[in-house]
DNA sequence: GTCGAACTTCGATACCTGTCGTACTATCCG
DNA sequence: CGGATAGTACGACAGGTATCGAAGTTCGAC
């Protein structure tokens, strides 16, 4: 199991695969959700998993990542060292639409 | 703290007070979701708490319909010995439209 | 080749919480 | 009144899981 495998996607649910249960039980924790917020506002592309500032250590981000990945809540691609997320947003909304993620307000936000 | 007042819902948050953390961490939960499931089968007036079958003994029942209703995903009020509960749609809708009950699938219901 | 950066894996720990049983209260009905 | 029913409160326990640290792997840069 090499860490950076430089090719393709890591594994995670195909759309059809997706499981409410799974989706609503990955977002249910605070540190998962400000992570999934936060890739909310970032290109559609997708941006380095690292980069989300997170009050956990790299090991514990690395077990919440793996989390939202097999809840297919997020693809990570490997590039270089880095891996490269991004929210499958058509894919929830195709599969769990009442876990959409087109409105997920911050606590400061302002509705 | 009488268990039944008679009179009134049980505490509950305000619409503004809601808040999705709560409420994606209440829904979270295999057996609440299987709940609420069932209550959005229900007419919109409610229907006795105690009548949806769950895999749980009454207190621990009880446990998970307190973190429902401090979450503002249900509404309990008393009526003789019953508790009618019912589910805050609007105010779900309202304030956490990411969260919309509107399509909540069984895994065995066809999409 | 060597170093550092970016992640993962593994093992250990501590806390959270879902679970149950028992005891208790309130209400309804006979 | 007495019993049955519906639900809550509380304490205890076990399993899960979020957390960390240390070690290991891969890749890119020098």
């Amino acid at each position: 199991m090499s860490p950076v495998t430089q090719q393709a996607e890591l594994p995670q649910p195909a759309r059809e695969e997706i499981r409410i249960e799974q989706v609503l039980a990955a977002l249910g924790d605070p540190v998962r959700l400000l992570y999934v917020r936060e890739l909310a506002n970032a290109p559609a592309e997708g941006i380095a998993c690292g980069v989300i500032p997170l009050p956990v250590t790299k090991s514990t981000r690395t077990h919440h990542l793996r989390i939202l990945r097999n809840a297919g809540v997020i693809t990570m691609r490997a590039e270089g060292t880095r891996r490269i997320a991004c929210l499958r947003r058509d894919d929830l909304n195709a599969s769990t639409p009442a876990c959409s993620t087109e409105y997920w307000p911050h606590p400061t936000d302002p509705p």
